[in-house]
DNA sequence: TCGGGATAGTGACAATTGTAATGTTTGGAA
DNA sequence: TTCCAAACATTACAATTGTCACTATCCCGA
């Protein structure tokens, strides 16, 4: 099979190529750090399967798997992120991708799911899934929340974010945990990573 | 004094706003959500000063700053970000901004350093200008660092870091204290919030 | 006037995270 | 060969973070 890798940071494309190097079928044939470069090396070279990140500065990966699907409808694409959120399945499953798989899930899985989609199968990771199951919801966040998480990823420790909006650290930490419920994440970590991938979303 | 806030978050903006409020002096007479909106609001307004966030979408703070610079170099100009890496301060400066604060520092520090640049003194925000003073160490992590911080960055637990490269937990945190030192941050939400902050400049 | 949501608080607890000191091994570079 | 840096490890400690249970106030809308 070949496949194209597409990630504009060399780290994923190295790792993803150590550890696809083990399956013989799997042949890595071209590598692209941006969408652009990937719609010019799917024009220009046969592939069978692109596994293509979805944030990427210029043609983001929703753009470039939307003009390759529409141009080769027959080359399948696994889309690769770091949070499964509603709309990043929602929009990679309209543009046409058969696959959706998080880079937090282990080598297995992305293994498995590579073959699954080869052989016809549409697969999204579970968690991913999970978030796309429940999608209604529209987690609002209050004001008040939306201060404390704009604080998070700011980089601020719960001490300064009390200091700050003068509030107990309880309470910060209380509403924190309320805030993770919501956006179904686990530590403060995670909220500055969604802030920060929202914002480049927009 | 006429001021034009421009920052893609909308949070930002209005906290800055209630935040010079309280200065009778200093007025809002702008806002402006991309660097594109600030540079045409500036050639269709008089403005003294700019407060500029850096990373934006579309045309960033930098790029916009460059052309208010070029066309109307009496207007001065804030870039107000997150991190004062050395990259973002020196071509803050190269593109002629004249301050440099951070949105962590307090509003009186901020307020001071809108009135000493609207006095002709450059200024830059003591934690960046401590960046800046060392650049040419260039801190290098090594691979396997690079590896931990990109885990990190994608939200990952030090116990899911260790499960992962098959090392110890130990290690996994013995090795993030040694990034955090290079890197001059202080927690793992700080580097996850680096690492995004820095694929977004490149 | 009766909820219900947003906001704020406390205290206790558990888990995670970060620091420090110290040691081993290994693969180059001088 | 000798030395160094990187990688890995252990242990112990301290600080931060996240969870839970329970309370209280305020305000708004049915």
């Amino acid at each position: 099979m070949q496949i194209l890798l597409v990630d504009d940071d060399s780290l994923v494309i190295e790792s993803l190529e150590i550890l696809l190097s083990t399956e013989n079928d799997l042949c890595i044939t071209g590598k692209a750090n941006s969408g652009g470069d990937a719609v010019q090396f799917v024009r220009e070279h046969p592939v069978d399967m692109v596994l293509m990140d979805i944030q990427m500065p210029g043609m983001d990966g929703i753009a470039a798997a939307k003009i390759i699907h529409d141009e080769f409808p027959q080359v399948k694409i696994i889309m690769l992120t770091t949070f499964g959120d509603y709309q990043s399945i929602h929009r990679s499953l309209q543009v046409g991708a058969s696959g959706f798989v998080l880079k937090s899930d282990d080598v297995q899985k992305q293994i498995m799911t590579i073959r699954a989609v080869d052989a016809g199968l549409p697969v999204i990771s579970e968690h991913a899934l999970h978030n796309y199951a429940q999608p209604v919801q529209e987690t609002v966040l209050s004001p008040r929340e939306n201060e404390i998480l704009f604080a998070i990823a700011n980089g601020l420790s719960n001490k300064e974010i009390a200091a700050q909006l003068f509030i107990t650290e309880g309470t910060v930490r209380n509403t924190i945990t309320i805030i993770l419920e919501k956006l179904q994440l686990r530590d403060r970590t995670q909220l500055a990573i969604y802030y920060w991938q929202q914002k480049a979303l927009r």
